[in-house]
RNA sequence: CGGGGCGUAGCGUAGCCCGGUAUCGCGCCUGCUUUGGGAGCAGGAGGUCGCAGGUUCGAAUCCUGCCGCCCCGACCA
């Protein structure tokens, strides 16, 4: 009723900021740009964060925290770093406020400006090589293997909730070491991390790429990253990891002693996800009724609503459910039971289905009669009448099936949008009727990728890993190619 | 920064052209009845009509200026 949301077929980038704001995920504040993450919003990032956070810890890294501000000064050491980032940086000129002489309010305080100005954090590779620059001395401190969650600051131009916005949640990870090797490996190894989270958590089949030189991280010498594929035919990009070759150590003169007592330049990786996940999340799967969330990050996984008439059906009601509820918790699956008598069971079943829990289990005085529950699952809407003995196996079983069938249908899509064109004709017809990835030979110019851009708005967002190599030759130039690249437009 | 749209109660809106102190729905509060797909009835509370000027006896409405936000694009994760 209050809580209509547009359908896709519509208009897709209402629907999207119809479920951010009616699923309760985010609001838009009073500061242009940024997004306030409501409760199941941070829930959701929480999940997330848990899951790679363990990841990260499991393969040898370390949290750390580094400064909000940056010297302004330090962005520059790096020449592509500050290339590609100076444009969108926030600035910090003052450090007091004072009551205004004329009147209204504070003023900024002439006198307070700063001998050098601080630049809130875009990205943390300055001030974090800066400091490592202290740390490592010798082959012996290596590698060092560090990664903050933080928020960053990024002054866009258009802000989109959760997909682009002038603040946001990140994490960070930055790493030295010894050989470039070890680095790479590292960078693969992150990689692998984030498509492992995206496939087997967030049930987002990814693409696992290199980036196209000029689509590399500001500094890098390599950008892997993997890419993913909206219900709307664009693709997202679902996180990074970047070999920095020797650029940073070079910038800050992080020398090192090695094996041999020689001085060399340590080796660098970054790499990062945020909270845009959240975005992709919402794209990929939900639907025309409101958020559909994989079973693995979905902040409830199970709610229950009970169906009574008066006290006395409800305390029947209570006693059966709490031994579910202790049951289910025991198996590891959280559990809502919402028995509120603020809203009826109709208002309750649209409003979590709006919120994407993947399970629902209604059960009313006719069920206990006949030991079952109703059982709908979000994904399919489904609607299955199961016994109560053995129910949390069950449920959980069904949970597994809904991430299994979530991942199944998200890839089915996406390998149904991954088109081969040959010529530059069909490679527009396709990407104005169909979208998705599309996979074409490319001369490896950075020239004709910027002619493909401005004629399409596609941009290469990768060129896969393990990419078979295959004579042709270029859609745009007719000159010689050794592969394919995957071309789309993107978020 | 270009193009479009919008600012009226917590949310969504009508009224504006043609000036007379604001409509409806949701939500909220109280009570009763309800509860298997967004409940019903009765009563009630809630508004600097984005801001500042101007015209007028009188401005949500007309005029001028300003501000803010959203959407689409260019830029980007």
């Amino acid at each position: 009723m209050s809580k209509e949301i547009t359908a896709r077929s519509e208009d897709y980038s209402k629907w999207y900021n119809d479920l951010v704001l009616k699923g309760g995920l985010a609001d838009y504040s009073a500061v242009k740009g940024c997004m306030v993450i409501k409760p199941y919003g941070f829930a959701l990032w929480e999940a997330m964060r848990d899951i790679l956070d363990r990841k990260f810890k499991e393969t040898g890294h370390q949290n750390a925290y580094f400064p909000l501000f940056i010297p302004k000064s330090f962005l520059s050491k790096e020449a592509a770093h500050v290339e590609g980032f100076a444009k969108e940086c926030a600035v910090v000129t003052h450090y007091r406020l004072k009551n205004d002489p004329d009147g209204g309010g504070v003023i900024v305080d002439p006198e307070a400006r700063l001998t050098e100005e601080l630049i809130v954090r875009p990205t943390s590779e300055t001030i974090i090589w800066n400091t490592y620059k202290d740390w490592i001395q010798s082959y012996r401190d290596l590698p060092l293997l560090i990664n903050q969650w933080a928020n960053v600051v990024r002054w866009e131009m258009r802000t989109r909730l959760f997909l682009r916005t002038t603040e946001f949640l990140w994490q960070e990870g930055h790493t030295a070491h010894a050989t470039a090797e070890e680095a790479i490996a590292e960078t693969e190894q992150m990689l692998n991390i984030y498509a492992d989270f995206a496939e087997n958590y967030m049930a987002v089949p990814v693409v696992r790429g290199i980036k196209s030189p000029s689509e590399r991280f500001a500094g890098a010498v390599e950008t892997y990253c993997v890419e993913a594929m909206m219900q709307d035919g664009k693709a997202l990009q679902a996180g990074t990891s970047h070999f920095l070759g020797q650029n940073f150590a070079k910038a800050f003169e992080v020398q090192f002693s090695n094996k041999e007592n020689k001085l060399d330049y340590v080796w660098a990786t970054s790499w990062g996800v945020s909270t845009r996940l959240i975005g992709a999340l919402i794209m990929v799967h939900s639907d025309d009724q409101g958020l559909v969330l994989p079973p693995r990050i979905a902040p409830t996984q199970v709610v229950i609503v009970p169906i009574y008439k008066g006290p006395d059906q409800k305390a029947g009601l209570d006693e059966k459910v709490n031994v579910i509820v202790k049951e289910l918790r025991k198996a590891g699956i959280s559990v809502k039971y919402d028995d509120s008598d603020n809203n009826r069971p109709g208002w309750k079943f649209a409003e979590y289905e709006m919120k994407g829990v993947p399970v629902r289990i209604a059960i009313g005085a006719r069920d206990l009669e006949n030991n079952v529950a109703e059982v709908t699952r979000r994904d399919t809407k489904e609607k299955m009448s199961l016994s109560l003995d053995g129910l949390p196996d069950r449920i959980q079983e069904l949970l597994e099936e809904i991430q299994l069938n979530l991942f199944n249908k998200a890839k089915a899509y996406r390998d149904s949008h991954i088109t081969r064109v040959d010529t530059f004709e069909e490679f527009e017809k396709v990407l104005d009727e169909k979208g998705g990835f599309i996979s074409a030979h490319w001369d490896g110019t950075a020239e004709t990728e910027e002619q493909i851009k401005e004629r399409t708005k596609a941009t290469i967002r990768c060129i896969p890993l393990n990419n078979p190599q295959e004579a042709g030759t270029c859609i745009l130039t007719g000159k010689p190619s050794k592969e394919r690249v995957l071309f789309a437009r993107a978020y």
